[in-house]
DNA sequence: GTCTATGCAAATAATTTGCAGTAAT
DNA sequence: ATTACTGCAAATTATTTGCATAGAC
C-alpha cells in the first residue's frame, strides 16, 4: 500500500490554493481533496462521492461537483476526459503522460524519465499501445487575437 | 473553400468499412458519414444532426448517435473527446494530434511532417500551448492477462 | 454581521434503450 | 422471407442550478 499522505500536507496545499483566489477552507474541501490524494488513480465525481461519503455522510453530490471544479480551478487537480463517460480527475501534478485502456476503461499515469522527458523509458510492461497522440491545450490564434487585440492591456 | 468530397468516394469508402463488419448500406449511413467528410472540422452529434437533417428532415438523433458509433466501429471516423461535453467526432483518419482551446473549447488538427513525424514542425503560427501530454490507448496489462490466459485461443 | 458554501431537490444536457414499423439482402 | 435499421418516445446518466440554511472570516 502506497504511503498516507499527511493531513498536515493536505491542509498546507489546500490552504496555499484557496488563499490565490479569496476562498474560504471549509471541512468538506479539505475532506475531498484529503480523499483524493490518498490515493493515486483516477475517480470519477461519483466515485469520490462514495468514497469521501463514507467518512462524511452528511455530505451531498452537488458539493462534490462543486468543489472538484474550485480544486481544478485552484490548481490543485486536474480533469481527466478521455473517454465518453463521466469526467474523472487526477491530483498527480507532477508532469506525466496518461494511458487509457479500450477494454476496462481504466486510466494510469506513464510518467516521464526525469532526464530525458522520454515517457516510453517509464511505460511499464504489459502495455500494449493501439494508438496515440499528443493532446495539447491552449489559446488559439482567433482567440489569441481577440485577448490582445480588445480586452487586456489598458496601458 | 476545401473541395468537395465527391460521393462515389464517400460510398467506396463507406462500403469497405460496412464490408468488414456486415452491416448494411443505408441512404442514413451514407448521408452522416458525406455530412462529416465534407467538412474538416469536429463536430458533436448534434452538430452533425443539424447539418444532416437540413437534407434529410426525416432524420432522428438516434440514428445519428447509433451511425455514428457504426462508423466509428468500422474505423471510418474517429471520437473525439478532450472536454466535459459533448463527444466530438473526426473524419481525418491520417496521423494527426489535436489542440484544444481553452477559450473557445474549438479541436484543431495538428499535422506531422510526414517526414521526421514531428507535430511541432507544422503547428500553425498563433497558437499558444499551456499544457501539452501524450495519450496512449490500447490494453493495460490487467486486460493483456485476461485475453491472453482465459478466453481467445481454443486449441 | 456579512457573505460564501452546503445540502436538498428540481432542472438540464447528453446519450441510450425499447419497440413497432420500414428497408436491405 | 428474414433480419437489420430507423424513428419516435421514454428512460438513464452526468451534471448544473435555485434556494433556504449553516458555517467561515
Amino acid at each position: 500500500m502506497a504511503k498516507k499522505v499527511p493531513i498536515d500536507f493536505v491542509d498546507e496545499r489546500l490552504n496555499q490554493g484557496l488563499a490565490k483566489t479569496g476562498l474560504r477552507f471549509t471541512a468538506q474541501r479539505r475532506h475531498i481533496y484529503n480523499t483524493l490524494l490518498q490515493k493515486r488513480d483516477h475517480p470519477s465525481a461519483e466515485e469520490v462521492f462514495m468514497r469521501a461519503k463514507a467518512e462524511m455522510p452528511e455530505l451531498s453530490m452537488a458539493t462534490v461537483y462543486n468543489t472538484l471544479d474550485t480544486l481544478v480551478k485552484c490548481g490543485l487537480i486536474r480533469q481527466v476526459t478521455h473517454d465518453r463517460g463521466p469526467t474523472r480527475y487526477c491530483s498527480n501534478l507532477q508532469k506525466h503522460h496518461h494511458f487509457y485502456c479500450n477494454e476496462c476503461n481504466g486510466v494510469f499515469d506513464i510518467d516521464v524519465d526525469p532526464e530525458t522527458g522520454e515517457p516510453e523509458f517509464h511505460m511499464p510492461p504489459g502495455f500494449t499501445i493501439s494508438h496515440w497522440e499528443i493532446l495539447f491545450r491552449g489559446v488559439c490564434p482567433e482567440c489569441n487575437a481577440k485577448k490582445n487585440g480588445a480586452g487586456s492591456s489598458r496601458s
